[in-house]
DNA sequence: TTTATATATGAATGGCTATTCATACATCAT
DNA sequence: ATGATGTATGAATAGCCATTCATATATAAA
């Protein structure tokens, strides 16, 4: 396990939003403007992310008259239930950390 | 799951040094000392490092003369190793990615 | 007490990168 | 064609935060 793949790996899913959309597309395939709807995110940010997610292997997507719909690939779907899961679960305990680094955090909270 | 959580967790786990030494305790208990040679970082870098592992509770600590020997928490172990197992797993398509973002950490890789 | 070793803490900063803005491209309807 | 709608792309920037440097604290040995 090297740096390149780590950093690569947690620089595409260690993103919030990215994470987020991951999460969205759990539940169901979405185009572009759902996933801005479900996200609040706006539309070319969301496609930046898209850009990044497809590009790493975590989503495919298909053409549907001018909507793309994309739906996230199905080996990383443990991974990142896994991951929900345990946030859910030590939710207490991860927001209960007080770091000085924290305060970077909290700043960008709104 | 909320922002505050998610970006917490991503924060403490998702970066690279904190996640190598996650990786590391996996196999053994270590003092600073000893991560500091297993990681090739710098002492107070390690340090700085623990004390976020420790306030989110990743990590424990006990004292043994002047050393500080740190254990990672049992609650954690399955997911750090469902994570290394899949980096390890999809490893080629992690490295394969090509997105424009990807140049932001080609830099930084030695 | 003095020195040496191990670790922690505080402040500063350089550079990564999410977001935004502007615009281009693609597809469909009329 | 022309306009409308959905999506992608390029450039710029603001600010987060890992690292470094300097120093403090803690423990042990002499």
């Amino acid at each position: 396990m090297e740096k390149l793949e780590v950093k690569t790996f947690f620089f595409a899913i260690g993103d919030y939003s990215r994470f987020s959309i991951l999460a969205k597309l759990l539940e169901k395939d979405l185009n572009v403007g759902e996933i801005v709807k479900a996200t609040s995110l706006e539309q070319s940010n969301v496609s930046h992310h898209m850009s990044c997610l497809m590009n790493c292997g975590f989503v495919s997507v298909k053409k549907d008259g001018k909507a793309r719909i994309y739906s996230i690939n199905s080996e990383i779907r443990p991974m990142i239930n896994s991951m929900i899961r345990h946030i859910e679960k030590y939710r207490n305990d991860i927001i209960s950390c007080d770091i000085a680094d924290r305060s970077y955090i909290s700043k960008v909270i709104k």
